[in-house]
DNA sequence: TCATAAGGTTACTTTTTGTAACTTACTCTT
DNA sequence: AAGAGTAAGTTACAAAAAGTAACCTTATGA
């Protein structure tokens, strides 16, 4: 892991740095996260539930986690237009992952703001 | 979980959503993994292996790092000054998971890549 | 004929980052 | 005695990213 990411290498150039780097973005945490939890959602049901989006983040993070592989885009050629995204397999194993780490948020974020409030008084 | 990150409420509201905010930014998760790696790190070595960021953001993270609890600073007050940062006990709890999450990244990034270039050529 | 609806896009403002020079206080070299 | 070097930052200014709100499209129902 370490060897791997090598600390001379420009972050352009460490692979592992440049996908986590969009895996990890706060946005994109949410939006998996409630893709896995729904199976399916559409794009302003989506912005319902990540609370506070923009539509033009939302949007704009959508398409790279669908080039990234992550999430799958269904368009209906309806009127009005009807748009479906869902986790593709491979996202479903990220969400997995995503699931330990907001586990351990939902544990620990009481011990976080105390921790800062004390902080705070110093 | 999703019952608890409700989604009607404002993100400044939801303590769960401003933790992970912190605990999964991109140079944040950098900091973590490298402390986790050497134990203790002073500034301009952190700053040698989580390439790339710059003073001022290096500075501004490891505050807020602190206060959330999850690194210690200690100051000697020789000439020049040192100063050692380290993972906490629960900062350390914290970086178990970060490395999971980092292991999965390491394993998967390059099918992350390969689909990224497929879908460019769409 | 006009309002509505879904899924965005666009122009503009505000916030966050990046860059690079500067600071402090003491010690070592010349 | 003047000047350089050092660690850990800070600061002012420029660039990039994000937020805001209005607008677009295409058709349907009132």
């Amino acid at each position: 892991m370490f060897g791997h990411i090598d600390y001379r290498n420009p972050p352009e150039l460490c692979p592992v740095r440049d996908v986590m780097s969009v895996a990890s973005d706060q946005w994109s945490i949410l939006i998996l996260l409630w893709l896995g939890y729904f199976q399916v959602l559409r794009f302003n049901k989506l912005k319902k539930y990540v609370y506070g989006i923009s539509n033009k983040v939302l949007s704009q993070r959508l398409k790279i986690l669908e080039a990234d592989g992550y999430i799958e885009r269904k368009a209906y050629p309806e009127v009005p237009i009807r748009v479906e995204y869902n986790l593709t397999e491979f996202g479903q194993t990220y969400v997995e992952k995503l699931l330990e780490l907001a586990e351990w948020m939902h544990d620990n974020s009481p011990k976080v703001i105390a921790n800062r409030e004390q902080y705070g008084l110093n």
